[in-house]
DNA sequence: TCAGTTTTTAATCATTTGATTAAATATTAT
DNA sequence: ATAATATTTAATCAAATGATTAAAAACTGA
């Protein structure tokens, strides 16, 4: 009866090395033999517990689309921070993300591209971001003559913009700059703060 | 003698099949077959034109490489623009290009993460952009108190990711907005104007 | 302990895929 | 026109790759 929850467990094993090789190399280039030989295991084993490489795909697919609107969501529905709290909290939250787990948006925007209207489902992000807090927040400084008028739309893609694009990237930063990876991330931790300063000089 | 300049002109019609599909699909996702399908020619003809499909696929490479940075740096090193100027043609001449072509950044950016050195090389991108004659404008800027203060890297990292991230990130953003292509396309014409005006208010 | 079950392994399959070959066709130069 | 050269085609190859199988090993409950 007792499943193993220990990371060790193969199944866990496979799980863990798909998402490190599929977020690293993208479906089409990821072989299953890699994910094999980074687990570990007996390349049987992986279709023994998921199946297909597609199926291990699909969920690694799901997990890492719904972390990451997960993490926005949790800024941007919350009733208890201010519009202007919220300007700093999306950069700080994201940034910090990111910098654990740098290939993600990369990994989503890439496969994003084969088949769209699929994965974007999975994310139940159309109404989550209309109707979410943040999004009333700012349509409320608005009207209240607080925030110049901006299109919700512009105005995320313009905070994506600045906090995800230098991650999506981040090997043509490092060229451009002439810097390695510590600089690199030293930038991102700066803009921490002057995103939302650059922000608010914006609204 | 007489070399085929037209458009169809068998070698032609490879390489322009090969651009198509290796944009939209990436190297790893494309099958010679599709590129060969494409052009409408025999198989064996892709080899005999460019002997292998890494061959072609660096050639392809090189070209969309060349062709996004010139575009930068034709704006970036004239002389005969202010500084001001500059930060309204840079959104202009990109957003005008990307419309055109919107799958070149992604195409870059997921392949760039295979084999960064060996491609920002290509690009002859480093002292380029840390030389150019709008960095040192906004030097000038900056020491002039006209600007605030602000690292160039930060500076082009905004100007990336408010220009290019969306089409990075089209589908995201239209399953976000719930809007079509045609609408998404409106929205990047307006950023042609609204960017610069960003862009000064932050600096 | 031992039958029954689950997990793991090595070997193998079938398909896909990049590439080659040899023959056929078209083009060019003399 | 004709020989030489360049281009195109159909057939095929060899390697890579996702998946399966049958047997071995490990584990479980009585």
């Amino acid at each position: 009866m007792a499943k193993e929850k220990l990371d060790s467990s193969t199944e866990e094993k496979i799980k863990n090395a798909a998402r490190i090789i599929f977020q690293q190399k993208g479906y089409a280039a990821t072989r299953t033999r890699d994910i094999a030989e980074e687990a570990g295991i007996n390349l049987a084993l992986l279709n023994y517990y998921f199946r297909s490489k597609e199926r291990l795909f699909d969920l690694i697919m799901t997990e890492s689309l719904q972390g990451f609107f997960q993490s926005l969501r949790s800024v941007f529905d919350d009733p208890s921070t201010s519009f202007e709290e919220k300007i700093e909290l999306i950069p700080e939250n994201y940034i910090d993300r990111l910098t654990e787990n740098p290939n993600i948006p990369i990994f989503i925007l890439s496969e994003l591209r084969n088949n769209p209207e699929e994965l974007i489902k999975k994310t139940g992000a159309k109404k989550a971001f209309l109707n979410s807090i943040f999004i009333q927040q700012l349509q409320e400084e608005i009207e209240a003559k607080r925030v110049k008028p901006i299109k919700p739309l512009h105005f995320m893609m313009n905070m994506l913009g600045m906090t995800v694009f230098p991650f999506v990237a981040n090997p043509m930063i490092k060229g451009l700059g002439d810097i390695d990876q510590a600089e690199f991330e030293e930038l991102m931790q700066e803009r921490k703060t002057l995103i939302p300063i650059w922000f608010k000089a914006m609204l």
